[in-house]
DNA sequence: CCTCGATCTGGACTTTGTCTAATTCCCGGA
DNA sequence: TCCGGGAATTAGACAAAGTCCAGATCGAGG
């Protein structure tokens, strides 16, 4: 799969394998996403998908986006403090975050090892790492 | 310093040692997330701090908190899907996030060991460990 | 070609956070 | 005590991201 050619029949036999039913619009978020395999906002899959004139709406995109989720057709990375949290915990450690319920809970640096990252980019500094486990009530 | 009692003093000494003017708002929201020791969001925040009568405005939270933020007094944590990326890669691997861009590039979850995660809370399924360095330019 | 459930749509709405111009606070000097 | 002025605070308008809903449309099976 990894390999593809990533035409809109290669996107409508993916979503299918995926149990998807796949329609236009689906296939043009999925060929927007797979063909790019770049990490995209929704409205930036927004802009793309509508390019030449107006074709999906808002809805559809965040629905389409959220069934990928469900689904596992993609991954959802959360990086941008919109909904934040403020831990007047400043020592290192990490977090458990229950996705249900929303409550957040603490995890013992100590039980985390992480080593060998790439080079930080030039000039960067590391702000923090984050290491989130979030977990839900099974089924 | 962990130890201490909460007491709207101590606040105020706690907050002239990380170089922050105490003022009578911040020593209420430095109240509020010190004396309980919980992840509190800024709303939740607000409600506390104006439980009696409005006292404290909405931009004099947001304001104080980024504040503490920079002060080192707080820790961000970033839970909540808001701003989401979508990732198409569904593979193990990890984040790399330069703030000042946005930036978003994978990490190869090989260059990252994570082991001796604490066991999940009862009825609990582990949905996604994301471990999102986030780096900025230096100064 | 019809039917009907699945899908899609526009647009109003909510939530979370930002911005700004005006006001208030408070400290240090006279 | 009174005053000046910079720091802090405020209300409220605004913005961005996402949700929701009722109606319209699509398209596969008969």
């Amino acid at each position: 799969m990894a390999f593809m050619h990533y035409t809109r029949d290669n996107m409508a036999s993916l979503l299918r394998s995926h149990d998807i039913n796949p329609t236009h619009q689906r296939i043009e978020i999925a060929y927007a996403l797979f063909s790019r395999q770049e990490h995209l906002s929704a409205d930036q899959v927004m802009a793309i998908v509508n390019t030449r004139h107006s074709e999906t709406s808002k809805a559809t995109v965040y629905n389409t986006l959220k069934l990928f989720l469900e689904k596992g057709l993609v991954r959802e990375v959360i990086v941008d403090p919109s909904k934040v949290f403020y831990d007047p915990n400043t020592r290192p450690h990490h977090h458990l975050y229950e996705v249900d319920s929303g409550r957040l809970s603490d995890i013992d640096a100590a039980h985390v090892r992480i080593s060998g990252l790439p080079a930080l980019p030039e000039g960067m500094v590391t702000e923090g790492i984050d290491l989130i486990v979030r977990v839900r009530r099974a089924q």
